[in-house]
DNA sequence: GATATTTAGGATATTAACATCCGAATAGCA
DNA sequence: TGCTATTCGGATGTTAATATCCTAAATATC
């Protein structure tokens, strides 16, 4: 579904949500942890610096850490960069000119599953998909008894 | 969303469902209709051929025309021989592992939108984006009166 | 049967994504 | 001040998708 990229930016990112808090960790820390090619995902990262989604410290104890907090981070800001989520529901058969007005075949039945992905980018944040406690019991039932817990640190 | 070569045999496919039934259409003539690589789309259109989701005709006044009733031509069948659809669904963070009882952070939030994503491409059809009289008043609204026609052949 | 037309498919070129390498730039620490 | 750890970013290599070219195979028509 994602680029290769968007993907390695994507996982890099939860597993810097998922350190304690302001702890930076070092690229090839994550490389190591999610086997993901350090070179490259340092300048992964680096997009995200620049973009203020990520914080980086150069130097001894340095590294990346998160510059917003999970639940503020929609996947969209994570992802965008990459890959445009956006662009691909303009128009399924690549027509430029396809619009509500100016309609290609497809433009009805694909608007409304188009529609849902784009909304799951922007409204699913990293706190959302951070990996919790009890996966399953989560918003909807009583959050009361975590049916088993999975904290490994 | 789709890939390119996926993006050129779902038009193509659409073209040769708007021709009056039956006529074979000579790739050259797609390719130009369409604005695709008429050498390329040769291969795309073969492989569909061997997929029986197209027939073919060699020789004068051949070409290549639907081997399915666009009715029974679900988007996937035309997509997914150049584009994988249903492996997008797998999962988002791209581990292999990851099903419903192991699954990764971004599972259960993934799930739904990936679902609705390969539901689209399983049940609509190519009659269902077949480009239509009247595209405006389709569906929900009084099939009655189709404002404009636009066939134009 | 000869010929023109058209698909079939192998060989090859082009391009963009992915990945690696290495030398700066920066920051902490002795 | 120097030393080391770490990110930053340019240059380059690799691979897969996309595109082109050319010849062979098939088929309708004369």
């Amino acid at each position: 579904m994602l680029s290769q990229t968007a993907e390695y930016a994507l996982r890099a990112v939860l597993y810097l949500a998922e350190q304690p808090h302001g702890r930076p960790v070092r690229v090839d820390e994550i490389g190591d942890a999610l086997g993901i090619p350090a070179n490259y995902l340092s300048k992964t990262l680096a997009t995200l610096v620049r973009l203020r989604v990520l914080a980086s410290l150069r130097g001894p104890h340095g590294g990346f850490r998160l510059a917003v907090a999970p639940e503020d981070l929609p996947l969209m800001q994570v992802v965008a960069p990459f890959d445009d989520i956006a662009a691909r529901r303009h128009c399924l058969l690549g027509n430029p000119e396809c619009s509500d007005h100016d309609s290609c075949a497809a433009h009805h039945a694909w608007k409304r599953t188009s529609e849902q992905v784009e909304h799951f980018f922007r409204t699913t944040t990293v706190a959302d998909i951070r990996r919790a406690p009890a996966p399953a019991a989560r918003g909807r039932r009583a959050a009361a008894a975590p049916t088993r817990s999975r904290r490994t640190a």
